[in-house]
DNA sequence: CGACGATGTATCGGACCGATACATCGTCAC
DNA sequence: GTGACGATGTATCGGTCCGATACATCGTCG
């Protein structure tokens, strides 16, 4: 999962570890906490050793100026071509971990480099597995109800209005994306309301696809 | 938090691995999915080692009827005094991990078996992690919208959607805990909306405590 | 000029997952 | 009857990721 962030945010521009961790957390805020050094760090030297990144040089001619400032340990990453290729693999080959929370999420986040059949297969795979949760939670909040203290019931209760609620903002997706628009539908549930601002371009495809 | 869950689980009675992921399933069904074996068995060794759980014969004494049906490897599991005592002390201290999505729902679906001013201290120190996240979810979109593309900012919105949901989810728990009640309070969004059926017992502390 | 916070790279132990293997039991079709 | 199949049941292994920790540099402000 992390490795499909790190490949998707190198092909924007290239950065060191420091500022990748910043832009992951600002892309994927909204589906899980800050990625740790812990990870990120052995995972760009895996990036590195299978040849989808490279170290950069800010200057890119090494010599020149060399010891200026003495510049500080900054490793910066590119993506080279294998890199872009792996990425567009990734996307390709949706595996059962695409439609679980986190990796629904990152894939959601890339969809702008996604083509609309896939953004398509993986909205649909996502509503099939939400949906199957959300009959768990109705079977466990049905049958088994008198088995289980208050509080876990009004968890039980509350996860399921959140699936329900996912459900809903899934079928709005797909039908924008069956008609060929970009998200951010104006009808329900939609926060920026106002009627104005309506026909965004159409989404992604643009800029920087393999040279 | 595996560890705090089975703990919690085997208070209510003793059972075997299989049986043990299956309530699991059914007791956290909303927050995470099923638990895998790779995980629960070696933890089951863990807290057995550690004395917090012990093997138990299903017929106690174990001659009799020794090898009638020639039982299956079957392993049951039983907490120990030590076992009830860690649990207790794993509720009492309340670390950041007990506010992130998993360990915050772990610790609601045991709120039964827990006091009520740490139960109101888990609310609230969940409310304020929620908060923060809502914050940085509303700085990325209004301050940094225009480097984002169309479905980046929509998996935001969605998730900030869900944040303020969360939190006014929180403060109805906050409020009924406050006043005594037990939860599932009939006023917003709660899903049995029926006016009956209103006063329901006070919450847990009951049965099974310290021997 | 020294304290402090942001920037920046790096490692280590441990928690957890997914795939896999293997064995028993009951049931239903053939 | 017998054999295929799904539920029950225990177990291991490689790999991903987290949280704590360490350490060094830079700019700024008192």
């Amino acid at each position: 999962m992390l490795e499909f962030a790190i490949l998707g945010l190198l092909q924007e521009a290239p950065m060191h570890g420091y500022e990748l961790r910043k832009e992951l957390t600002a892309k994927l805020g909204a589906i899980r906490a800050a990625i740790s050094y812990g990870t990120l760090y052995p995972t760009l030297r895996r990036l590195q050793a299978a040849g989808w990144i490279t170290e950069a040089n800010e200057t890119t001619t090494a010599s020149d100026v060399p010891a200026l400032t003495s510049r500080r340990g900054r490793v910066v990453y590119e993506i080279t071509a294998e890199g872009k290729e792996r990425f567009a693999q990734l996307i390709a080959q949706a595996g059962p971990e695409t439609y679980d929370d986190t990796g629904f999420g990152v894939h959601f986040a890339f969809f702008a480099r996604t083509d609309q059949a896939t953004r398509l297969r993986i909205l649909e795979g996502r509503r099939r597995k939400i949906e199957e949760r959300r009959e768990g939670l109705r079977d466990v909040l049905g049958r088994a109800a008198e088995r289980l203290d208050a509080y876990t019931m009004e968890l039980q209760r509350h996860g399921l209005e959140a699936c329900e609620r996912e459900v809903r903002w899934l079928e709005e997706l797909i039908a924008n994306e069956r008609s060929g628009r970009a998200p951010t539908a104006p009808t329900t549930g939609a926060a920026g309301g106002r009627p104005e601002d309506n026909s965004p371009p159409p989404p992604g495809e643009s800029r920087e696809e393999r040279p």
